[in-house]
DNA sequence: TCGAGGAATCGAATCGATTCGATCACCACT
DNA sequence: AGTGGTGATCGAATCGATTCGATTCCTCGA
């Protein structure tokens, strides 16, 4: 009996490790060293978190010196700086957040919106949130994550108590109460998606249109005239999500302007929902030969159903996606697609409420891979 | 020409929608309305938000007496509550959340404290952010989504500063600098997910052991004798995250009490690492009737790679999944798989935030499918 | 009729850090 | 010797809400 070995690890030292763990946990009281941890709390408890107050009567001098020290925001001689910083460093001692919040009248903290409605299913939404905390961190910015696409229950609590300084929403949609709250309030705000009606609060967004566009230009340049739209979930339409409006607008006009006809079609991320489409699509057009896929997390899913269909990607169809491109990586053969910057989009979105700029399309770029071929000769 | 609509959307409407957003955006100054929104600041401006003390002048009491109204914590005659009231509504004012902090002594935050470096491909961070999410809002909690897999930059500040009440860690690992800066600052907290060495604080998991002992146990009770494992990338042994290594224990365990002799490899989650590992394990083991398979989010391309190499499933070849059951739900035939209960992993880390309680391990169930079958015939 | 008790409300202190104005010592220049 | 300037430090006020102790007014019972 042979075992196979993760990379090096001896398998002692893993079984080891597991029964360690296992029989920690089967005591099914405390964890072992629980008591340790009590004692260190109760002994924490004696002297909680020490204040400027305290460090300032062991370093033998008032808080503002101390608080001078700290921020730099008056000279301090070398010797009382030198005491002062000793003490910090014995006691320990940090700057209270709130304390430093509530005199400075800013908390350092925005917060980020996210509808988790359809959250789940749409592994898209992460790199939109990395950028926002990537970019927030730089500004040393911590970021709070507010859920709830309805204005009452969480937003207004979060800005109206004026716990953070300003806010990123997501998915705005047509008369969305979020967005007039935010107006009212005053607080700087930023749309991460344009809203799909015009509003006050800048937006960043991708340029969908213009990914439509290089799309259908792509195909046409290669010689498909049959091309056809796989966009993303009807549910999208129905919340008027402006991309996905966007996107068919850009292919619908690029073809319409190439004297081409259209064929488009929403698509549900699961396995049924792609054959569905690709069947309807397919029997509306039969000659199809290009074929370009909005929705995020369905591109496996499409190459599948088409290969059962016996379609060969890109021998019978030629196949875009507009995609984050780090979710087409695994796909062979390598996926050609438009890149939809999300993580880009999340830090532009921080740069403009530090900015206060202005609204911003970012451009979309064709990456050719190797799912996309001229069209099959008849 | 014709042109397939999403739903029942009358496409002059879309047409006019678009449109008027294109406009708006390529005059390239500010969104049309924005001096509105610039006028609106201002005028708020000269009054900010309005204070309790403003309120408490406005309807012709004391501070306090605001406050005991809105708190409730001393009578107050329905007279002076209703004048509160109205006064409230006219300014509206809502509290500081900042001051309430200071003076209460807590936040009402908990720190979510996430590992990004491996994020973005790892569809699977979600639902726990969700589970955690959802219900810290019924505690009434907010959660600041703090980054970094290092102590020193962010979790340092977030925490040592008393900005948050409590603290979940996700993916601790050997040695985490973490988990000792969490000790020493005495402030609650709980691991989502089994730290890989005995911590003093609680943690939250699930019983990988348990699940691999049911897979192991469901496909020997169909006969199965051949069965590999598909484990978890090399990364999550190297970083020694503890799951990896208790579901390879819990498959190599129980199919050694069987008789049985085990064949493991971690995966990669691409397509070509996909590949690979099949490849080497069909290589020692050409007999494999059954498969057992750990990354989350690779299921799609496994069932891709089997159905090249010309292996049906579960005609030839049986496949049970460990995974979250939401991604396994577009999946046809509808997959065989032992459910990882991210969103309530989630949800027990806060419960365990809030009452302090002892450590967990959810256990295991197994979600039939039509992915196992009994082995073929020889 | 006076005091006890309770309801309603106010004033002031408090949470922790920052900052403005003031004080003090010291040096330099006239 | 007196004045002005500067560097170093302190005291007190401030941010906004909450809470403890105190005060007022009213009622009820002795």
């Amino acid at each position: 009996r042979r075992m196979v070995r993760p990379l090096d690890l001896p398998c002692t030292r893993v079984v080891a490790l597991r029964t360690d763990m296992v029989n920690r946990f089967d005591a099914k009281g405390q964890p072992a060293s629980s008591n340790t941890a009590y004692e260190m709390r109760r002994k924490r408890k004696g002297s909680p978190s020490p204040t400027i107050t305290e460090v300032a009567r062991h370093a033998g001098v008032s808080p503002s010196t101390v608080s001078y020290v700290l921020t730099g925001n008056r000279s301090i001689s070398e010797e009382t700086q030198a005491r002062v910083r000793s003490s910090i460093a014995e006691l320990n001692y940090r700057r209270h957040a709130v304390g430093r919040a509530l005199r400075a009248g800013k908390t350092n903290v925005v917060a980020l919106v996210v509808p988790f409605y359809d959250w789940l299913s749409e592994p898209v939404i992460m790199p939109y949130v990395y950028g926002v905390v990537d970019a927030a961190r730089r500004h040393r910015w911590n970021v709070m994550l507010v859920t709830g696409e309805s204005a009452d229950a969480d937003v207004d609590e979060v800005v109206g108590s004026k716990m953070v300084d300003g806010v990123v929403l997501m998915e705005v949609r047509v008369d969305d109460e979020r967005l007039t709250m935010i107006e009212q309030l005053a607080i700087p705000a930023v749309c991460l998606g344009m809203p799909s009606e015009p509003a006050t609060v800048p937006f960043v967004d991708f340029d969908f249109q213009q990914a439509g566009r290089l799309c259908v230009e792509h195909l046409v340049g290669l010689g498909h005239r049959q091309i056809g739209l796989l966009a993303s979930p009807p549910g999208t339409f129905e919340n008027n999500l402006g991309y996905a409006q966007r996107l068919w607008h850009g292919v619908a006009d690029s073809l319409a302007d190439a004297g081409l006809s259209f064929h488009g079609l929403p698509m549900e991320p699961t396995m049924e929902g792609a054959q569905r489409a690709v069947d309807t699509l397919l029997a509306e057009e039969p000659a199809l030969t290009g074929l370009i896929v909005h929705s995020e997390g369905t591109i496996d899913m499409l190459m599948q159903v088409l290969q059962r269909r016996g379609r060969a990607v890109p021998g019978d169809i030629s196949v875009i996606a507009i995609a984050w491109g780090e979710l087409t990586k695994h796909v062979v053969p390598p996926l050609t697609y438009v890149n939809v910057p999300a993580v880009e989009m999340g830090r532009t979105a921080i740069e403009l409420l530090a900015e206060q700029g202005s609204s911003k399309l970012l451009s979309a770029t064709l990456v050719a891979g190797g799912t996309v071929a001229p069209p099959p000769a008849r």
